[in-house]
DNA sequence: AGCGGGAATTAACATGCGTTAACCACCTGT
DNA sequence: ACAGGTGGTTAACGCATGTTAATTCCCGCT
């Protein structure tokens, strides 16, 4: 189990550095994974789950739907992410977490984790600013339905997912795996299907990237930047005011 | 600077029991507010706060800037809102906010609360929670956005705002203070000024609601709620996992 | 009382995107 | 090699909402 946790390490310890034994804890906390097929539900809304899934391989996304049918999906989950750490704290799920492909979930017992928490208060730390990089996420996205044309918006989706894969060391040069059809897209992005065809059609005609067979091939990183007016600083917010990380890792 | 702090307190407490001694010591780390004026910056995009603020009285607003002036209006401050708790975690704040009315903020010291978190752990979770329920109407607002139509969305601010004004006390009966313009609903909601009004006057001649002189009155919060589709399960998730709770509070 | 200025309102017109509905290009199983 | 299904593409047309700009309302100020 130790190679399929260290995504997830890599990540939490970028925003709190993690001593060895706290490596050690947490890498040894995760159960075996389980393999889902593709359109399995995760999590479902208002249910409550017993643990906290760490999506080792394959892709994901959480979604809401409203009483008629319409569908906005809230984010996408790679490798590295953890399908939903705020069943940690809250009792029930607000929204469905569902697999896009097949994928490999590692099991947190929710109660070992809080443990490990209590003990290593570091750990929970990380976890909270995982969290509030999900959050940063969220409010990207509000923008980018809010503000953006549907140029604009296709091209920031693109450049997040491209950014986050990059830093979970899924990317080769400008290509990544991303296996989403336009119907996802379209509900991701606030646009109809139709439009989203026309709108990547349109990308693709000015040579920044193309989308097919479930592989995305950014051409023009810095022009598709330009076009989606996209920062990547949300992603990354890098270590919290280091000096007192550096207080804290001291005394131990 | 006792009373002041009672909304926070009150709301943090209803994640996560606290003890006496942590609600006492919580109330006394706050610094004396000070008063802001109307349209004045509590915290600036890319800038790095030293403390934390609670706003004690009036209103304010999140907001994110893209480089050509679109404007999106992220979410509300009410009285009891800590106005950035993520400055905890992350280094630089990634939007900015500003009061909407004069009001006043108490500054809790960062390295202060930090120093709370770890003698108290249960105040960092009831924190978390707090940052949690931030992230949930988020993507609330995300999917208002994203998938309602604009009188929909309308309704549903209201009736989210009427709630959280309610659970701080602060609405009498059917009313209570929302001085926000037409331009700032539009661009909470990615309106125009223009459709808000029209919208804003659709509402009202259904006899829902009325909004004039900073004054918002609901008429029929049944009817709104029915017409934005609205919950607020997401404003109130409740205690997690009380029993846990419970395990906790004994020992002590 | 008159003045200035922000906010609300109204009207006329424009458009980005949605809708509908075909059709096409694959793939997969038999 | 065909049937059936999923996802992508195209075209024609419609509408919810945007844009512009003029007008009115309200309120504080002098």
């Amino acid at each position: 189990m130790s190679a399929s946790t260290s995504r997830l390490l890599q990540r939490l310890a970028s925003f709190v550095p993690l001593s060895p034994e706290e490596l050690r804890v947490l890498e040894t906390a995760a159960g075996p994974a389980r393999l889902h097929r593709p359109h399995e539900d995760l999590a479902r809304e208002g249910e409550t789950a017993a643990h906290i899934g760490l999506l080792v391989s394959g892709f994901a996304f959480r979604c809401r739907v409203l009483s008629d049918g319409r569908r906005q999906i809230i984010s996408y989950l790679i490798p590295g992410d953890l399908c939903d750490a705020r069943n940690l704290l809250l009792p029930v799920a607000t929204h469905t977490v569902s697999t896009l492909t097949a994928a490999n979930v590692a099991p947190f017992g929710r109660e070992t984790l809080l443990g490990l928490i209590e003990r290593h208060p570091r750990i929970g730390q990380a976890l909270c600013c995982l969290a509030l990089v999900e959050e940063l996420i969220a409010r990207e996205w509000l923008v980018n339905v809010g503000q953006r044309t549907a140029i604009e918006r296709l091209a920031h989706l693109l450049c997040e997912i491209f950014t986050r894969m990059r830093t979970v060391g899924l990317t080769d040069h400008g290509r990544c795996e991303l296996p989403l059809t336009q119907v996802e897209l379209a509900d991701s992005l606030a646009l109809s299907t139709v439009h989203v065809n026309r709108t990547l059609q349109e990308l693709r005609r000015q040579g920044l990237v193309s989308l097919s067979g479930g592989m995305l091939e950014i051409h023009d990183f810095e022009a598709l930047q330009a076009v989606a007016m996209f920062s990547g600083h949300y992603l990354e917010p890098g270590p919290a005011h280091p000096e007192r990380a550096q207080r804290r890792i001291a005394p131990r």
